[in-house]
DNA sequence: TAGTTCACGC
DNA sequence: GACGTACGTGAACTAA
C-alpha cells in the first residue's frame, strides 16, 4: 500500500481558522471558531487525502534557536488573543479523540518540525501533504511533496507542487527561500534588503539563481541604486536567508513510521462536539450515540418484600412517574442505590410496606434524589413523608448551569458526563405514545438513575464548591424545595360556583360582541383566527396594515390601538380579545385544573427553569392571574380561604428590583431615594428632567416608571420606545438621560458588561450564576442583548434571591411560633398566605418583618401588605 | 404534532 | 451565517 503523510502546522491553522471565522461561542461562553475551523479542515483532509499517517505540529515557548540569530525575530507580533489561546486546550484534545498525533519541541518551530518529518518522509517513500496558512512552508515542496496553504476562509486551500511553484513565480522551492532572504517577512519580523520586494527579488533570483550567487556578483546587477542597497545590506540578506530556511535537521525522537493514523474514539469526539455545541458536525459523525445505544445494562436486584438491610445510611433514591404532573400521575416505581447494591422496588410493594416508609421518614437515612419536590409529593400521595434529603441532583444541575435546560434525567447525567441512562423517551416513547413498558424494560432504566446519582452529587458538588455555591444551594433551593412542595400540596381553594357564575356572564358577553363585529364587517369570521381577522381587516375593510408579522399581517393588541379610530369595529375586537381571554384561558383554564372533590388547584412551581432564578408556574399558572383592569382583577375573587375563618393576606415588596440595583450599583441618589422613601418614579423623573419633586407631572412621572420598567427587566432602547409610543432615538435619549442623572448606576452597567465578558458570566447576590456567551458577539443585536441580560440578571436574579430567602424565614417562623397561617403562593415579589383570623394581628407584624429583614442591604426593604376575604380583596 | 400569534403577570 | 428586542405560561389556530 502507498504511504500518505499529512503534516499540519497546528498553529498556523488555528491562527488561520481563528480569524477566518466570527467568533463563535458554546453555551458555557467559550469560544471555538478556532476549534471548529481547524476541525473543519481535519475533516476535510481526512476525508479527502485518507491519510495512513498524520501529525498536528505545533510551537514551543517563545524563543526559538532563531532568535540567537536574530534577537528581535518575530518582534513586534501581537500576542496572541486570549480567545485564540484559550481554545488551544479543545484542538489538542479533539487530536487525541481522533487519535492523531502531536508534537512540540523546545527551541523549534512547528516549520522546521514538518520539514524534518517530511524529509523523513520522502526518503521512506511517503506521498506527503503538508497544511499550513503560512506560505514559507512552499520552500519544503518536491516532487514528492505537496504544500496545501489556506486560501480565503480555512477549507479553501492552494496547492504548491513545484510546478505550481514555477509557474507562480518562476522559482523553485528552494528559492523561496532566497526570496524572503532579499524581500523579508514583516510578519516574522525578518528584515530582508530594504527596498526590495517580491517583484524585485524574483527579478534578481532568475538572474542569478541565489542570494550568494547573487551577492558574489552584485556588479552585474542592473540599476545603481539596488547594487548600493544589495552592498549596504548584504549581511541582511544573508541573515534573512537564514531565518526564512526551514531547518531539516531537528532531533526528533520518533520515526515518521510511528504516526500511523489508526482509531478514533466517537465516544469521546462525540463528547467533545457536545461540549463545543457543534451541532452541525455532531450531526455528521456516524451515529456514534446509537452504536453506544447498545446501551450498557445497570444490574439491579428486584424487590418485592422489604426487609432493613437494604437500606444504608446515605442512599440515592428515585421515584418515577412517567407523566409531567406528580399531583396525579401514577408512579411507576422506585429505585434505591447505596452501599448494599441496587434495587429496583415496584410502586406497590413500596408503598405498602412499614419499612419503607419507616426508612423514608426517618430523617437520620440520608437521601440523594432527583427533583426533590416532586419526590416529596409522590410520597406523600401515600401517607409518606421523604425525611433527610441532602441532595437533588436536578436543582444542583440548574445552579450550575440554568441555560441548559436538560429535559429529563439521561440528559442532566449528560451534562456532567455521565451517559448511561437512556432519555425517557426511548423507554416510554413521546406524546401520544408514551406508556410504560415491560416492567423489565423499565425497571432497569430506572435502577440506572438511582445508580448513577451518587456520581453526579460528587461531580455536581465539586463544580458548586468551586462556583461558591454551596450556600445557594444547601441554605436557600434545597430548602425552598421542600417549602415548595408543602405550598403545592396545600393548594389554594377555589369559588367553582363563583367562576361559573364569571363564566356565563362572560359567554353572554362574548355573544353579543361576536354579532356587534359580524354585523360590523359585514360577514361572519373566526375572530380568534388573526389569518382571518387579518383578512377582514387589511383585505375587506381596506385599513392600513400598521405591522407584519411572519405568516402576515399583524393584528396585536397595538396595531388594533392604532386603527380603532379608523373604523368602529376595532374597538370590539379589543374588548372580544379580552374577555375572550378571561373565558377561555382563567374561566375555562382554571376550572379545567380544579381538584373536582376538594375544590382546590394544585399549580405546580418550576424551580429548575428561569434563567434569572425566578420561579415559574405552571398547571394553572397562578403567577398571571389578572390584575391590571378592573373586568379580569375579578377573577381572583374565586380565590378564597379553606375556611370561612381564615381570610387571605398578601405581601409585596416594594420596589424591590430597584432597591437591589440602589444597592449593587451603590449610587449614592437611588440610596438617597429609597432612605427617603420617596416615590421613585416621581424621583426619577425629578433627577432626568431636572426639575423638583413637586414639579414633576404624570406624564414625566409615566416616562420615569417607563425607564424603571426598563432597567428592571433590561428592555432595550427599541422596548422603552414601543412602551411609551416615541422614537427609538427618543428612548436611547431617556436612557442615556438616565444615567447621567445616576452615576453608581452608569458604572455598575459599566462594569458588570465588562466582568461578563471577562468572565462570561454574571451573578447574583447569592452566587446564582448566568452565563452569557452572546455578551462576544460581533452580531450587534446579538451582543446587545448580552449586554443588557448582563446588567438586568444580576438585578432580577438577586431580587428572586431574596424573595426565597424570606419564604424559607417566614416558614420557620411561622412553625416557630406555632401559627395556623400557610403561605399558598409566590408571585415574584409577593407572597401570599392563607391566615385564620385570629392570626391576622399576629401575621401584619410578622410577615413585614421577615420579609423585610430577609438580607441586608445599603437602603431599606420596604413591604406593603393587605388582605381580606377573597384575594381580589387582598389589594 | 409543532410552530405561530396573541395576551396575561412581574 | 445570521441570529431579534425582559421572561415566563397558555390558548387558539394553522399547516403538516
Amino acid at each position: 500500500m502507498n504511504k500518505k503523510i499529512v503534516l499540519i502546522d497546528g498553529n498556523s491553522v488555528a491562527y488561520r481558522a481563528f480569524f477566518a471565522l466570527p467568533l463563535l461561542n458554546n453555551n458555557k461562553g467559550v469560544h471555538t471558531n478556532a476549534v471548529y475551523g481547524f476541525t473543519m479542515m481535519l475533516l476535510k483532509v481526512l476525508e479527502e487525502e485518507k491519510p495512513t499517517h498524520l501529525l498536528v505540529a505545533f510551537d514551543a515557548g517563545k524563543t526559538t534557536f532563531r532568535h540567537k540569530t536574530y534577537g528581535e525575530y518575530k518582534g513586534g507580533r501581537q500576542k496572541t488573543p486570549p480567545e485564540l489561546s484559550e481554545q488551544f486546550p479543545y484542538i489538542r484534545e479533539l487530536l487525541k479523540a481522533y487519535g492523531i498525533a502531536q508534537y512540540e519541541l523546545e527551541n523549534y518551530e512547528a516549520d522546521d518540525i514538518i520539514g524534518t518529518l517530511s524529509q523523513q518522509a520522502e526518503e521512506h517513500g511517503f506521498e506527503v501533504k503538508i497544511y499550513s496558512g503560512d506560505k514559507d512552508l512552499t520552500q519544503l515542496a518536491s516532487d514528492a511533496t505537496t504544500v496545501c496553504i489556506t486560501k480565503k476562509g480555512i477549507t479553501d486551500i492552494e496547492e504548491y507542487t513545484p510546478a505550481h511553484i514555477d509557474e507562480k513565480y518562476g522559482l523553485t522551492p528552494a528559492q523561496i527561500i532566497d526570496m524572503k532572504g532579499l524581500m523579508g517577512d514583516s510578519s516574522d519580523n525578518i528584515p530582508g534588503v530594504p527596498g526590495v520586494g517580491e517583484k524585485t527579488a524574483i527579478k534578481l533570483l532568475k538572474q542569478f539563481d541565489s542570494v550568494e550567487k547573487l551577492l558574489s556578483s552584485i556588479d552585474e546587477v542592473s540599476g545603481k541604486k539596488l547594487q548600493e542597497k544589495l552592498r549596504e545590506h548584504r549581511h541582511l540578506a544573508e541573515m534573512s536567508k537564514e531565518l526564512a530556511a526551514i531547518l531539516r535537521e531537528v532531533p526528533l525522537d520518533f520515526t515518521v513510521d510511528s504516526l500511523e493514523y489508526k482509531e478514533r474514539d466517537n465516544e469521546k469526539i462525540y463528547e467533545l462536539f457536545k461540549e463545543l455545541g457543534f451541532n452541525s458536525l455532531l450531526e455528521k459523525l456516524d451515529h456514534p450515540v446509537e452504536e453506544a445505544a447498545i446501551h450498557e445494562k445497570t444490574s439491579y436486584e428486584l424487590v418485592t418484600e422489604w426487609n432493613e438491610e437494604l437500606f444504608t445510611d446515605d442512599s440515592s433514591f428515585y421515584l418515577e412517574m412517567i407523566a409531567e404532573n406528580y399531583h396525579h400521575a401514577p408512579i411507576a416505581g422506585f429505585a434505591l442505590s447505596g452501599g448494599n447494591g441496587t434495587y429496583f422496588i415496584p410502586a406497590e410493594a413500596a408503598v405498602q410496606s412499614a419499612v419503607f416508609k419507616e426508612w423514608a421518614e426517618d430523617e437520620t437515612k440520608r437521601k440523594s434524589v432527583y427533583d426533590a419536590k416532586r419526590t416529596v409529593i409522590g410520597l406523600r400521595r401515600y401517607g409518606i413523608e421523604l425525611k433527610g434529603i441532602d441532595f437533588d441532583i436536578w436543582l444542583a444541575s440548574y445552579l450550575l448551569n440554568p441555560s441548559e435546560s436538560p429535559e429529563d434525567f439521561a440528559a442532566v447525567a449528560k451534562l456532567h458526563g455521565v451517559s448511561s441512562v437512556q432519555p425517557d423517551e426511548v423507554v416510554y416513547g413521546k406524546g401520544a405514545k408514551r406508556k410504560l413498558p415491560e416492567q423489565e424494560q423499565y425497571a432497569e432504566h430506572i435502577a440506572s438513575k438511582a445508580a448513577v446519582i451518587e456520581k453526579l452529587k460528587a461531580i455536581c458538588l465539586k463544580e458548586m464548591e468551586e462556583n461558591q455555591q454551596l450556600e445557594l444551594f444547601y441554605e436557600l433551593e434545597l430548602p425552598l424545595a421542600l417549602i415548595l412542595a408543602d405550598m403545592e400540596w396545600e393548594g389554594v381553594q377555589v369559588d367553582v360556583n363563583r367562576l361559573k357564575e364569571m363564566g356565563e356572564e362572560l359567554k353572554g358577553r362574548l355573544a353579543d360582541i361576536e354579532q356587534t363585529i359580524y354585523a360590523l364587517a359585514g360577514t361572519e369570521f373566526n375572530i380568534n383566527s388573526p389569518k382571518q381577522l387579518g383578512t377582514i381587516l387589511f383585505d375587506k375593510l381596506g385599513l392600513p396594515p400598521i405591522k407584519k408579522t411572519k405568516t402576515g399581517y399583524s393584528t396585536s393588541a397595538d396595531v388594533l390601538e392604532k386603527l380603532a379610530p379608523s373604523h368602529e369595529v376595532v374597538e370590539h375586537i379589543l374588548n372580544y380579545r379580552q374577555i375572550g381571554k378571561l373565558q377561555s384561558t382563567y374561566i375555562e383554564g382554571l376550572l379545567k385544573v380544579v381538584d373536582p372533590e376538594t375544590h382546590k388547584i394544585h399549580t405546580r412551581f418550576n424551580q429548575a427553569l428561569t434563567q434569572t432564578g425566578r420561579l415559574s408556574s405552571a398547571e394553572p399558572n397562578l403567577q398571571n392571574i389578572p390584575i391590571r383592569l378592573e373586568e379580569g382583577r375579578k377573577i381572583r375573587q374565586a380565590f378564597v380561604p379553606e375556611d370561612d375563618d381564615s381570610v387571605i393576606f398578601a405581601a409585596d415588596y416594594s420596589q424591590i428590583e430597584l432597591r437591589v440595583l440602589a444597592h449593587i450599583a451603590d449610587d449614592e441618589k437611588l440610596i438617597e431615594a429609597f432612605l427617603h422613601d420617596l416615590d421613585i418614579h416621581t424621583a426619577t423623573a425629578a433627577d432626568v428632567f431636572h426639575v423638583k419633586q413637586d414639579e414633576v407631572d404624570s406624564n414625566m412621572r409615566r416616562q420615569a416608571k417607563a425607564v424603571n420598567f426598563g432597567i428592571v427587566y433590561g428592555i432595550s432602547d427599541y422596548g422603552l420606545s414601543q412602551s411609551l409610543g416615541i422614537t427609538r432615538k427618543e428612548a436611547a435619549t431617556f436612557i442615556e438621560r438616565y444615567l447621567q442623572s445616576y452615576p453608581g448606576v452608569k458604572e455598575y452597567m459599566d462594569t458588570v458588561v465588562r466582568e461578563a465578558k471577562e468572565k462570561g458570566f454574571v451573578t447574583t447576590l447569592l452566587q446564582r450564576r448566568r452565563y452569557i456567551p452572546e455578551i462576544t458577539s460581533r452580531n450587534f443585536n446579538l451582543r446587545g442583548f448580552g449586554e443588557r441580560t448582563a446588567m438586568n440578571t444580576p438585578i432580577q436574579g438577586s431580587a428572586a434571591d431574596i424573595i426565597k430567602k424570606a419564604m424559607i424565614a417566614a416558614v420557620e417562623k411561622l412553625e416557630k411560633e406555632k401559627l395556623k397561617s400557610k403561605l399558598l403562593l409566590q408571585v415574584h415579589d409577593e407572597l401570599i398566605f392563607e391566615v385564620p383570623k385570629s392570626e391576622i394581628e399576629t401575621m401584619k407584624r410578622l410577615v413585614p418583618e421577615v420579609m423585610e429583614q430577609a438580607v441586608k442591604l445599603k437602603v431599606p426593604l420596604k413591604v406593603d401588605y393587605s388582605y381580606g376575604p377573597t384575594w381580589y380583596d387582598a389589594k
